[in-house]
DNA sequence: TCATCAATTCGATGATTGTCAAACTGACGA
DNA sequence: TCGTCAGTTTGACAATCATCGAATTGATGA
């Protein structure tokens, strides 16, 4: 973790947090972590729909607001849209939890 | 990550991030966090509202829900009470983040 | 014993959230 | 060109949340 974190950082990182707080945006995110090892490293909405009880609206709304977290990226294919996670906010939720004091 | 994570440890798992979710509360986990590496690990409540412009009762209550969803524990000593993270916890939230496809 | 202090509980309030149905947009194929 | 399909936007509503002040509890020390 980097030991000058300040106040913007906290606040995007609790961003990050909240956008995982949702069980619904959770199991999306997971879905998409997986995929990473995958083949098919992307995921329609109709995919993620599958997984999830909830309607079109709804998961409209989870990704823009995953996407706004920086959690993940979203790419526009005619009329498909493909997700995947950004590697770049995953690596630093990932050392978050392993941060130490200053010596 | 376990790849047989069921519906139960994603509820979990959001809990944990829903803790997180809140600025004051993950400035005040931050603070726990770092004092893993240092001498003396615990910290009051009095500690803690140093950092964070928020009242006593509202900290009491963010203490609770982080207590609740496992990211610390609270023990009890004399007047005073003393805060650490739960390292269980925080391992699979280490972890979490790193999840893969099965093979 | 009694005043004080750390922390908790209670009750209230304004703000945010998750979800839906309905209407909309833009791409595709017949 | 037109109907259909994937996804988005809008507007609404019930539920949850963060915070506060006031009252309470329980330990400490004078």
């Amino acid at each position: 973790m980097n030991p000058k974190m300040n106040d913007a950082d906290l606040t995007d990182l609790a961003l990050a947090f909240k956008a995982l707080s949702n069980p619904n945006r959770l199991a999306a995110y997971l879905e998409l972590l997986r995929n990473r090892g995958a083949s098919v490293k992307t995921c329609a909405m109709q995919d993620l729909m599958g997984l999830l009880k909830i309607g079109a609206p709804t998961l409209s709304h989870h990704i823009k607001e995953m996407v706004n977290a920086g959690l993940i990226e979203v790419e526009r294919d005619g009329k498909f849209i493909r997700c995947q996670v950004n590697e770049t906010t995953r690596q630093r939720l990932a050392r978050f939890f392993s941060a130490k004091a200053e010596r």
